[in-house]
DNA sequence: ATAAAGCCTACATATTTTATAGGGTTTATG
DNA sequence: CATAAACCCTATAAAATATGTAGGCTTTAT
């Protein structure tokens, strides 16, 4: 499951992707909307700035906007960046690869082999579906 | 990801399909084979059990056995007994639904849309790959 | 100068996962 | 029938992770 951390990104985003005509979202607006600790949702945003996906300007008057055209924002990525992984199994990580120490041979492990699978099936939705696809509904 | 309990679930029912000849099989065995606590593993077997996934044979001479096909066990059901929804958002799974509380409108949220279809995307596959499949290679 | 707002780091709390402990019960066997 | 092997059951402990808080720093508009 999506951490809340993942969750409140995606919310954040979004949020931000309705108000572009806005130059400037204040965290404050954010978190009140959807019920966030203000900290805590500080802290993702600060995430998401440093990873460069969005734009910050400081002091009186400033506040979070987005960078990208939402279009350019796949899902994996803000998972990816929050959750780590996406895939079910370490061995079958494509950013966070590890072996699997109960595992004793990749190459013939038969839960390895399902798990690419699904992988693969997730990844062609969340590289593919954006933050636009979001806003759209 | 798939946390310990599931991945050690599925490792142990590779074990039995790959030793189905021999009536019984012991814990330790299995344990032993794959760097597990024995007593770890015990409350898995148990769990696995109660959940009529397998059977068991008490004193001296006793241990666990299959007792279905492997053909008939989905890996979908073992991820589910031991970790939970497979889903991504408990908002969008079919077995421990639950709603987000960050989010204000499921019917209009773009975020469960898309993932509704990882859902189904990922059910595809593990509800049709069984231990069978893990078992052939 | 002041107040508003983001930046940064560290800490605190809660939850979940992983593992251990220890006795109970059943059963084959000599 | 005594014994040892093995699963059964419940509770607790330890470790890891996720979630949330605190507090001061820096930047900027007015």
């Amino acid at each position: 499951m999506l951490s809340k951390k993942t969750k409140y990104a995606l919310h954040a985003l979004t949020y931000l992707g309705k108000h572009r005509e806005e130059k400037t979202v204040l965290i404050h607006d954010i978190a009140e909307e959807h019920g966030i600790s203000h900290k805590f949702l500080e802290n993702i945003l600060l995430e998401l700035k440093k990873a460069g996906m969005l734009g910050s300007k400081k002091g009186k008057g400033g506040g979070y906007y987005l960078i990208k055209e939402p279009k350019d924002i796949p899902l994996s990525k803000v998972i990816r960046l929050l959750d780590g992984p996406i895939a079910m199994l370490p061995c079958v990580s494509l950013n966070y690869y590890e072996p699997c120490d109960e595992c004793k041979d990749e190459a013939t492990c038969g839960i390895n082999k399902v798990m690419i699978q699904v992988r693969d099936e997730t990844l062609k939705i969340l590289e593919n579906k954006t933050l636009a696809d979001i806003l759209k509904t």
